[in-house]
DNA sequence: CCATTTCTGGAGTTGACACTCCAAAAGTCC
DNA sequence: GGACTTTTGGAGTGTCAACTCCAGAAATGG
């Protein structure tokens, strides 16, 4: 883990190359992306991939934690205060409508690389599920919230409730991505969130 | 789409090198196995492999329709009878179960493929979602036979519901394999059954 | 049992892809 | 401004994978 000095420059090709790498990964898959397509994309030469990257495996690393960033970036005004059902609501509507802008294509750019790589690299393997952990972090906290306030009763379980629902977004991505439509993933969520209404305190 | 006569002998090398490719694309994924990969664990000729399916386009699609069959003859027994609780819960034991036995690799037979394909080759996708179509169809019925039977009250929805439910096992299944652990899965199917659960008629 | 079709073995071809190498240009820092 | 490090260009290399070809062996069917 020898830290390597970056200068200002070759930290932004640094970048670009893993922005130009997630967005083809995103699209293609790993396997379906070759060195030259980055190289190409990323409007960079051959030496300078490997100049940052050891070698294909290692950047694809640096793709699983950029995508990690990035899916927790964007939903983030909505994902640190999930702790309502009204936001539960709102989120599902943004994720939703995030993946009709992309056509249903593409599905998570976290699992997705997930799927592929799980069983053949165990330590992307990890990064995914490192990656998998923060989100669910959000939503829980957001159900913890909603529990101690007393929109929830005593016996839900946010941890579990957290876990179900990001479970159901997984899926709910990859139908999209199969079928070329989001229902699967409006009824996932949509289930999901009933059933964490069905904890509110009777009133 | 000209059908080639195929001798019994011929029958049985084709089975065998669907078969072989599929264990190995279940494993490493379509494009982590070789046409020669499978060419050795099938213990045929290249040959063969090219006069059976033009490419490995064309074999990958079988191996798609093989899977599909073998996902709902192994939940068969389970999946032509989901109409009660009791039984949505002894099939979530059995998926749970049958992972472990796994040691938690591979996903979802039929999602893995999906995965890798969708964006990437159309022809795929379409039979991919087919599969999940047929998989939905054996959950939606047992459920309609369970409102039908007044098990739920007319407002609740068995198309939606099924679909959530085969959304959340898809989720589930990605799941365990990117953590090695089964705990989403059961979390996600528990919800849901719950969620179906609270359908229940008041007595 | 012969003509025809199907099946099999394996060597060969072609292209793509991950990765190397080296020399030069640009940047850093005292 | 000079010694050093970092960055860049691009040609080159070796391997591997998909697919072709052809000739011979088995099966089929009249």
């Amino acid at each position: 883990m020898t830290e390597v000095r970056l200068t200002r420059k070759g930290q932004a090709t640094r970048d670009r190359i893993v922005a130009a790498a997630s967005e083809l990964m995103f699209e293609r898959g790993v396997a379906g992306t070759s060195t030259d397509d980055v190289r190409a994309a990323a409007g960079v030469s051959t030496s300078q991939i490997y100049h940052y990257f050891s070698d294909k495996r290692t950047l694809v690393l640096a793709v699983i934690a950029h995508q990690t960033e990035a899916v927790l970036t964007t939903q983030e005004p909505l994902l640190s205060t999930l702790d309502s059902l009204e936001a539960l609501r709102a989120w599902r509507d943004f994720l939703v409508a995030l993946q009709q802008g992309y056509g249903c294509r593409g599905g998570c750019p976290i699992g997705s690389l997930g799927s592929e790589l799980a069983d053949v690299d165990d330590e992307a393997r990890q990064a995914v599920a490192t990656g998998y952990t923060r989100w669910e972090t959000s939503i829980r906290a957001g159900l913890h919230a909603m529990r101690d306030r007393g929109d929830l009763r005593p016996d839900a379980d946010p941890d579990r409730l957290a876990l179900a629902t990001l479970t159901a977004l997984q899926g709910g991505l990859l139908l999209t991505q199969v079928r070329r439509d989001t229902v699967a993933l409006e009824a996932a969520l949509d289930s999901m969130i009933d059933h964490i209404g069905s904890f509110a305190p009777p009133r």
